[in-house]
DNA sequence: TGTACATCAGTGAACGCGCGTTCACTGATGTAC
DNA sequence: TGTACATCAGTGAACGCGCGTTCACTGATGTAC
């Protein structure tokens, strides 16, 4: 009835699928999402999706790195406008571009950030490197600040060697920054992280109507902290 | 055949079922719990939870709560033999407790953290007062040190009206405190919340081996900013 | 002490549901001659 | 231009599974006389 029209409109179900996935995720979260339910939308059957992914994990898998990547795209798009002179600029757009994606996008920042999906497991050799990738801009701006002596590592408690050694270990198998940014980068990051959880989990009073205001004065904090 | 040996041992099923339900929770998660799994590992047929609580939504509200408190009591505990007069290492031993409360149960940490579960909405009115008790003795130590004009907030950026105005609406809605000091329990815990998040959730490349190596040193880093 | 009875925790069958995945198939498309 | 054929995306039926919840029931317990 409905699905001779569509499959005229979206030959293309490679992409529909995936887009249908979006779709019911950000409806209900991606522990509901299930082969069936997007191809019912989708007004074909269940087995179709099979020319496209060879599983539900496979399906699951593409859409973290998509994630990811969607999340990465938009750190980068956050500094590529500002001058490279004003780190500091792009350190704040870096924070609050994280949170925009976040409050946009809450059940995809679920997807990859919340409770893992029951049943399915990550191929960390394909999701490590994608979630890297929504990192690296937060890092390279630090060793950018790093290398021109505009951070304040004096106040931080010192290294011990077992962190050290650590961060070492961290430097070799990908990051490409010294050891203080990488400690910087995990710590920054869990801050924006933690103030981002708790606002799309609503663990905070509703009283706080609106949320931007403590997190818009916490990225000021942590630049006046560092910088 | 083995159900009567078990119903002996046991007759007190309401405590039984809520065992049985967090040893599930802690193989494997908070989502894949069913009522009729737990009633198999007991020896019972379902229905009989049913004499115990009315639905599944019921159970999963009282873990949820009981996962609260215990993670609220063992805050309590943390500070309970520290002296009165050392509020440093009492925050400390606070954000310690935190972390080490959430390694020990890290699916209990997810079932209130992390993504909700799919179909279970949390009736506000209950979970929200569990939920500040987990928090109230960060709160207290707070208090403490800001009665005796121990924290250091000249550092911090000033508040904008609007948040301050938030932050007095927290205080009449339960927040037994200062805007600041509820301010600071926000940006405190998340913090911590934010590095347990990424902890528990493998978000952090596999040669970080200790990671409480990390998160002790930005426990001192947080004491030395604020005190 | 012994019998009749009420209570009520737990049973077992059944309901309707949705899921991932398999398999032989159909039927439109596009190519080869 | 017209016919025979291969391709292969999508179908529909079926598999076995687990779920929450309902309902009439059973049978052990403990009470009342």
């Amino acid at each position: 009835m409905v699905r001779p029209t569509l499959k005229k409109q979206k030959p293309n179900l490679q992409e529909a699928i995936k887009e249908t996935a979006w779709k019911q995720i950000a409806e209900t979260g991606a522990a509901t999402l299930s082969l069936r339910s997007i191809a019912r939308e989708l007004g074909i059957t269940a087995p179709a999706i099979y020319n496209y992914h060879p599983d539900r994990d496979a399906l699951v898998t593409a859409l973290i790195v998509d994630a990811y990547t969607s999340l990465g795209e938009s750190q980068q798009t956050a500094i590529d406008a500002l001058p490279t002179d004003d780190q500091k600029a792009r350190l704040s757009a870096l924070g609050l571009a994280y949170r925009e994606w976040a409050i946009t996008y809450p059940q995809r920042y679920l997807l990859i950030f919340g409770t893992p999906i029951p049943n399915y497991v990550a191929p960390e050799n394909i999701t490590m490197p994608a979630a890297a990738c929504a990192i690296i801009p937060l890092t390279n701006t630090l060793q950018a600040l790093y290398s021109q002596k505009k951070l304040k590592l004096e106040r931080l408690s010192p290294l011990t060697p077992e962190l050290e050694a650590m961060l070492e270990a961290w430097k070799n198998y990908g990051g490409n920054a010294d050891v203080e940014v990488l400690y910087l980068t995990a710590v920054i990051w869990s801050r924006v992280h933690g103030l981002v959880m708790l606002e799309i989990g609503h663990h905070v009073p509703p009283v706080i109507t609106d949320f931007g205001e403590l997190f818009r004065r916490e990225i000021k904090n942590i630049l006046s902290q560092y910088l």
